[in-house]
DNA sequence: TCAATATAGTTGACAATTCAAGTGAATATT
DNA sequence: AATATTCACTTGAATTGTCAACTATATTGA
């Protein structure tokens, strides 16, 4: 048995000596259903969901993308995303046109009525991350974002 | 403008100098993401999903719980984790009665069926973690489940 | 060049989640 | 002791997500 074994033991959820409170996916899941519960609050009144927002501000971020684009950022399954876009569309958000340099791709733009409400999401959810970011030192959030990084690569 | 904005500015979705790579949430909801597609793989052949492996695992780890205990842990509404422990009995993977203590709430239990197959499931997802904890120190991780804590805790 | 394969996305049937509105049991208030 | 309120779910209707199968476009290789 490697000796690193012995102190990892608790991570693995196999393990006599697993605790939860120790394991870094169950705070994953936490804070992220914590953080979409609480974003949602501030989306509700404006008629958006998590789903929404997210493609919405990936949207706001690139400028324009392709379904799959959205996908892979936002890391949701294809006929999911699909989904949302159409039903993003129907509702004035963003236009959705096929790719003049590739047939096969959808591309997917913000309307102004899009941007104009990320904006306005943007304005309230102002408070929330002052709140989330609270006691976090610049080289903290730092870290924090490599960490999570590299686990995500660990799993790619 | 406080000298701690400079800096923390480029993590405020908001804010012009915004850089989504370096923002922890969007990272949580990837590596969440990714994470759940992956052991969904593990779970599928063994009719599970990622809903019904949390509420197991949380059962294997506390003997028992009731609704609103589960919905606390994994961050769930009520109602979904209601129908989620209702459909897990209905497939015989748990016991559900009113507790006698109080009759408002409902007592969770696995039965030996969901027992034995959270622990093949574990058994199966043994190599995901390894590779997940891959090229992590004991401190590493850590602070990993730290920093995911105090984010959590300036949510709630 | 043209069949084979790969990409990118779409659709319909089905499953899971969520909201709003309930029920019934326990606590608190008068 | 009676009433009001809170708590812990539960349920039905509507929304959303997912799988499997399919379409259309692009690329590859003989």
């Amino acid at each position: 048995m490697a000796s690193r074994s012995k102190k990892l033991e608790k991570y693995l959820p196999s393990s006599d000596s697993f605790d939860v409170n120790e394991f870094p996916f169950y705070w994953v899941a936490r804070l992220n259903a914590r953080y979409s519960m609480e974003i949602e609050k501030t989306l509700k009144p404006l008629n958006m969901d998590t789903s929404r927002w997210r493609v919405a501000m990936l949207l706001r971020i690139h400028g324009e993308l392709s379904i799959s684009d959205i996908a892979e950022h936002a890391i949701g399954k294809l006929p999911t995303i699909t989904k949302i876009v159409y039903r993003m569309r129907d509702e004035g958000l963003l236009t959705v046109e096929q790719s003049e340099t590739d047939g096969r791709v959808t591309v997917v733009c913000l309307t102004e009525k899009g941007a104009h409400n990320v904006e306005l999401v943007l304005e309230q959810t102002q408070a929330l991350f002052h709140k989330a970011f609270d006691g976090f030192t610049e080289p903290q959030i730092k870290k924090t974002t490599e960490l999570l990084q590299r686990f995500f690569n660990n799993l790619s």
